[in-house]
DNA sequence: TAACTTCTTTATAAATTCTTCAACTTCTCT
DNA sequence: AGAGAAGTTGAAGAATTTATAAAGAAGTTA
């Protein structure tokens, strides 16, 4: 899961960044608000922190413009004015959820994971896909009703594919969303971990979902 | 155990919390009606103690959207109101009881174990794990109907772990769960904790319930 | 206050996963 | 068919995470 945090006080986005890579988030600082509006047009994320008060623009103008791009889904606005005004307008623009600093990590965290949950929410608390099912909340995967044991980034990678199922992912893609935009250079290493995968589906008896579609990346589909 | 407090009047949820947390309840406070809410949506607890008077709206609405939101389990209504109404409107809606204001702490607190203790135990007094069962009311751990003797902090943690086995538990919500949401920042003695409770199972002669998880935590499961 | 217990810190060791690398296979295009 | 690009695989070293022991800090009890 990808974040990008717009907000330009070191210390805060440094320690949020630091809080959010610990519970497996993948994250992006925005320190400005051109720097902002280039990482949104440019990526997809699953959440975004938004700092109403950065420099070069105000963040209710970041709003907006997602608002008129369609990615207005999954915002969380922090900010230091606790005014109600500032929290009326932007949940007004369409921002999820609003929070005043100083605030705990943990209750910033809590907040992006249902932010994240009701977005990917359809009725029930389980990601399913054939006979593959994922448990978010408590980060179980199981096939054909048995557990099985995922690393980290074979879950995430699992994760990303489920929820992108019947369409083509490219490398590059998957490099941005498991590993963020440090990740310059070569990214062959992808590979190994999808044969990984594979093998771990396979032994627990599955078909091979994971298609590799030449020159393009690959597709999740029976 | 995490226990939120729904209480405008400071004086009384200070001392609400002093008493609790001498009984190693971690505490959270919510003095508004807003705030309740979204405490109740982002976090669980194993009780909540709510005052049906306080700003920005009624406690009632509160039980009702908990209700909603099927977290309608564990509640504790105090009032000021010593009126029969309250008492039925708050009861039929679904909390599980009822205390008027004034109440002795000690009251209180055994109220509060107790629907602790109803909800967690299925019809018998003890909660088991396999070979592990803990008698809360006498804060008693014993294994293979054996006396085992383990430290606050130890019990706690055993605690959470079977009243949330078979799921993953990061580092962190462990950190929160028995430490409150001020515990930010390095988080690496609970490694410790743990080792000392494993320690403790094996020598009573348990198998290793508390599994590693990789990167993400643990989890409790045969 | 002293004795004792528990909690937290620190340092080091062990375990697991991630990434790199190289050899090999498959695919596309001419 | 052959060349080159893209993908697969297994095995290794690097990096990260967890385990453990031992000592210091904090809290409890008598």
């Amino acid at each position: 899961m990808k974040i990008l945090i717009i907000e330009d006080e070191k210390d805060l986005s440094e320690s949020i960044v630091a809080y959010l890579k610990s519970e497996e988030y993948v994250c992006e600082v925005a320190s400005t608000y051109n720097k902002a509006l280039e990482k949104t047009e440019l990526y997809d994320y699953d959440c975004i922190l938004l700092d109403i008060t950065i420099p070069g623009g105000s963040g209710l103008d970041i709003l907006r413009e997602l608002k008129a791009n369609n990615k207005l889904d999954g915002v969380l606005i922090i900010s230091a004015r606790n005014s109600l005004d500032d929290k009326i307008t932007g949940l007004t623009l369409g921002a999820d959820d609003y929070l005043s600093k100083p605030f705990h990590l943990s209750e910033l965290s809590a907040r992006v994971a249902a932010i994240i949950r009701r977005k990917n929410f359809d009725g029930n608390d389980l990601l399913k896909f054939q006979n593959i099912s994922i448990d978010t909340r408590a980060k179980l995967v199981s096939v054909n009703n048995k557990p099985l044991e995922l690393t980290r980034k074979e879950y995430e990678l699992l994760l990303y594919f489920v929820t992108n199922k019947k369409r083509v992912i490219s490398k590059n893609a998957i490099a941005e969303h498991l590993w963020g935009d440090n990740m310059e250079g070569n990214n062959d290493f992808i590979y190994t971990h999808i044969k990984n995968l594979r093998k771990k589906l396979s032994d627990a008896g599955d078909a091979d979902y994971i298609k590799s579609v030449y020159g393009m990346g690959y597709k999740f589909s029976e």
